[in-house]
DNA sequence: CTGTTCTCCTGTGGGC
DNA sequence: TGCCCACAGGAGAACA
């Protein structure tokens, strides 16, 4: 399920073929997702070209001349490519296509629901869904100033603080943990106590964690397959996610493992600073 | 405002 | 083998 890496890889893969092209026709077979696909979307998008593909957050953003077609993948989803002669039978969680005149189809695949296909006409950044969301980590400036004056409200664990998207966008449970051990910062540290420079280390960290999964193609669990269906490889390289009660590859001593806000959060006693 | 809990949904893996 | 429970990559909604 994708995070901010698994998304871009798949903007990456889908935009040299789909920019520029024209969609012949989209077929939705359940419009019960997060929210319900709009009514008349198929129409609407019908003969119209997409023009970028662009990425905010975790929300891909299929640009037309009409407006702007909104689509999250939630916890499950994931967009493949396929030449329309090649097209396999769809599966039961095969809920939406987007069939274009030069013989591609992009399918969408969702289990659980949670993903969202949105229309929205004029500026997407005015979209409710995106108007409050925070700068991705590499816009960050460096001197982590920012980020000081933004954590010094928020006096809750630092880890929930990065993982909310009106704060920063991009960090998903995986590359949270993985930042914060990184940047060896204990996840539960009150946002609001971060010395500067641990801030600035964080800023860092998180920013290269990102790239390392980026530059694996994401990582693959269970659902994600980049667009061309390969999987990501980033998962190989996890320090902490998933690796509770193993030794820390850093100290050998055995990983902690917590939950804050409802996710599990692995850390590092001895290598992420104490409380 | 900030912060917490609940919720949507299906699949999977562990324990018995 | 089957049953039941906890948990899974997100994040808005509702509430304190």
């Amino acid at each position: 399920m994708p995070e901010l890496p698994e998304v871009e890889t798949t903007r990456r893969m889908l935009a040299p073929t789909l920019e520029q092209a024209c969609i012949s026709h989209m077929l939705v077979r359940r419009r019960d997702l997060r929210w319900p696909i709009p009514e008349g979307l198929e129409s609407t998008l019908q003969n119209q070209t997409l023009r970028r593909l662009q990425r905010r957050a975790k929300y891909l953003l299929f640009e037309f001349e009409a407006g702007t077609m909104i689509w999250h993948l939630g916890m499950s989803g994931n967009l493949r490519l396929f030449a329309h002669t090649q097209l396999p039978p769809a599966q039961r969680h095969d809920h939406v296509e987007v069939h274009f005149t030069h013989g591609w189809v992009m399918r969408y695949r969702d289990p659980r629901r949670f993903g969202a296909v949105l229309w929205h006409q004029g500026p997407p950044e005015n979209h409710a869904l995106l108007r409050n969301l925070g700068p991705e980590p590499w816009a960050l400036p460096h001197d982590g100033l920012w980020l000081q004056q933004q954590l010094a409200r928020r006096q809750q664990a630092i880890k929930l603080a990065i993982m909310d998207q009106h704060l920063i966008t991009g960090m998903g449970n995986i590359y949270a943990n993985e930042a914060l051990f990184s940047a060896g910062i204990h996840p539960q540290q009150p946002a609001r106590d971060l010395r500067l420079d641990q801030i600035v280390r964080l800023q860092q960290c998180m920013s290269s964690t990102l790239d390392a999964a980026l530059k694996a193609g994401g990582s693959s669990l269970r659902d994600f397959i980049q667009p061309t269906g390969e999987p990501g490889y980033f998962q190989m390289n996890y320090h902490v996610y998933g690796r509770g009660g193993l030794p820390c590859r850093q100290c050998q001593q055995p990983l902690q493992e917590i939950r804050l806000g409802g996710r599990t959060t692995v850390f590092c006693l001895q290598c992420q600073q104490q409380l």
